[in-house]
DNA sequence: AACTATTTATAAGA
DNA sequence: TTCTTATAAATAGTT
């Protein structure tokens, strides 16, 4: 929208994205109250940044406007046992408790033989993308580290020096780690990947040899 | 926004406000959407006219981010009594049920700004673990699915051959994706994992060299 | 955090 | 309703 046409997909960058994240969810918020003033309409917006950092607009209450969406879903759907007792909703608790139990014994790596070969590459790519979130997440908080010893590098004089390079020292550290640690982007499970990125370092032997009659 | 600068206040003219209401909910659904893809943001967004008509985006399900929204809220609420019905039990399980879903959250990635830099850390390499897991359970399957070929290839005759060919090129193909997929061993930072799984009943006479994270 | 060149959204008119 | 168009508003890239 402006300077150049921006193509709908998901920003690289990850300050650029938190930069757009800013102004565009400002705009937003801003759009909605609008269209809820000028129209007299009941509007609740709930964004989750990819950090999980919640904002919200509602022209009257969000959970009011919950409330009536989820009592016309309710009614649209033929399912009279959604709607039930109060006996029913410790069992629906339970239901829920254990579904939850399941599915972060499989995120911690137990009772992987519950899951089939597909769901196993599901998984393998959930955790990857949550390791890369953890990863920007790391560099997120190094780069303010390092924004911040830079500010208050101007202005420190004497002995405040010294505990300041060991801070930097540290830092590099964290920024070495973060390398190291980086996985892989791609993830797609067919064809072609990426061999040239981050497997420089990897020290296993990654030599198929199967003794099979079949072509590799 | 164009021939006028437009005051933000409710449309006297009715139909004037249904056509404004038609735009201007178009538009900011569209805006909705492109901030989600962008930024990789989880957004819903509630919409009734002033009429009663239900309008709704979102990024993942409506549900979804609803119960997003409702355990942050519920979280963030110091007062749990004031949600509690009669009994204790529900107490204790929506407790458990609120725990869980936020570690879920960090599994998945997500709110990781609650976490300091140690704890990602942590919890990174807690990730890697799972991921090796998961690694070493196809690893797994796949052995296990090469041995029954091999039995059965003994005994095979004519037309199973056929078919057993394409078993074995879908076989090589999750090898291969196996290989691709695999993360990049853990650093002195990040620790120790226990290489030392039983993955030595390797008793057929094809020899296997997978760039396993294990030794063989 | 501010600027500004452009794109995008949209109010009014056809 | 749909399309057109003049203009307001939003915003990507830059500083």
């Amino acid at each position: 929208m402006t300077r150049k046409r921006t193509e709908i997909k998901k920003i690289d960058n990850l300050s650029a994205r938190q930069v757009t994240f800013t102004k565009r969810r400002r705009g937003l918020i801003k759009k909605a109250h609008q269209l809820s003033t000028l129209c007299d309409a009941e509007i609740a917006l709930i964004i989750f940044s990819s950090t999980g950092k919640l904002f919200e607009f509602s022209s009257s209450s969000t959970e009011q406007v919950i409330e009536r969406h989820i009592n016309l879903s309710s009614e649209k759907s033929l399912n009279p046992s959604a709607q039930q007792q109060v006996d029913d909703i410790p069992c629906a608790l339970r239901k829920d408790l254990s579904d939850r139990a399941r599915e972060l014994r499989h995120l911690r790596g137990e009772d992987l033989h519950e899951l089939n070969l597909d769901q196993l590459n599901q998984f393998e790519k959930s955790l990857k993308a949550s390791l890369l979130r953890v990863s920007e997440t790391k560099a997120g908080r190094i780069m303010n580290e390092i924004s911040a010893l830079k500010k208050k590098g101007s202005t420190a004089s004497g002995r405040e020096q010294a505990h300041e390079n060991e801070r930097v020292i540290y830092i590099l550290q964290m920024v070495k780690m973060q390398e190291a640690m980086r996985v892989p982007r791609n993830n797609h499970l067919s064809g072609d990947y990426d061999h040239s990125s981050a497997y420089s370092n990897n020290n296993f032997d990654t030599s198929l040899k199967l003794g099979l009659p079949f072509p590799q």
